[in-house]
DNA sequence: AACCAGGACGTGA
DNA sequence: TCACGTCATGGT
């Protein structure tokens, strides 16, 4: 059974820096990644670098909740091109509007919501960093999304866990298979080095992973496939 | 053509 | 607490 650090190590050697969060469009800069959006920025740890890319990272955290990235993307790209990717834009549309810039990521009824009820408490918050308390206090936003913008829209060392972890740190026996949200992130704090970087390329780098190899049955896939 | 995706909320034990 | 149903589109 591997440590958490053997673990990171491993990933980081096998992937490389993920350079996480993707934003859609990184001017003026030299991302290294080529993916379906325009590039990650690898080895670059001091995103997000405007206000606006802060909050598209958020918008993309909420907007990705049980959704797969491309499609998150598309939205994404919906809003740029009505220009709502900003507090301002996205009050200026209509519910109906928003609803049909985000239909692409699902949900779209509870996201429209979800996206209101973001922008006011971002608006209230102006230029301070949110407690954990603080987001977690905003319908629909929870632990995995509120630990996201946290670590990856105001560069706070905070660890994020999601499905993935779950999965593969249960597969290889780092944590028990009903082991909670709070477990596993107690678990990944106490076996890891608390530097920003290490936690951001913690948690893309699980995520590369999975992509790769950790489908929801990738034993059964292998097995019986 | 099922199955799944970088969850969160509401409800009833 | 906790297990379970619900929400919805697009890719494979």
């Amino acid at each position: 059974m591997p440590t958490l650090r053997q673990l990171y190590h491993r990933l980081l050697d096998a992937y490389g820096p993920q350079g996480w969060w993707p934003l859609l469009d990184y001017a003026g800069t030299n991302p290294t990644k080529t993916g379906s959006i325009t590039g990650y920025h690898c080895g670059l740890y001091d995103f997000p670098r405007t206000p606006a890319q802060r909050f598209e990272i958020c918008i993309g955290a909420i907007l990705t909740q049980n959704t797969a990235w491309p499609n998150v993307e598309q939205a994404l790209r919906s809003l740029a091109g009505l220009h709502a990717l900003s507090p301002d834009g996205i009050d200026g549309l209509d519910d109906e509007t928003l609803r049909q810039a985000i239909r692409p990521s699902g949900y779209f009824n509870a996201k429209t919501r979800k996206l209101r009820e973001f922008v006011r408490n971002y608006r209230h918050w102006g230029e301070r960093v949110p407690t954990r308390r603080e987001l977690l206090a905003v319908w629909g936003v929870g632990p995995e999304t509120a630990d996201s913008i946290r670590l990856y829209a105001y560069g706070q060392v905070e660890m994020v866990i999601d499905a993935y972890t779950h999965r593969i740190l249960g597969h290889l026996g780092l944590v028990d298979a009903k082991a909670s949200y709070d477990d596993l992130k107690a678990t990944c704090i106490a076996g890891l080095p608390g530097d920003l970087v290490t936690y951001q390329e913690f948690h893309a780098l699980l995520v590369e992973h999975a992509k790769r190899h950790y489908r929801r049955r990738p034993w059964i896939d292998g097995l019986f496939g």
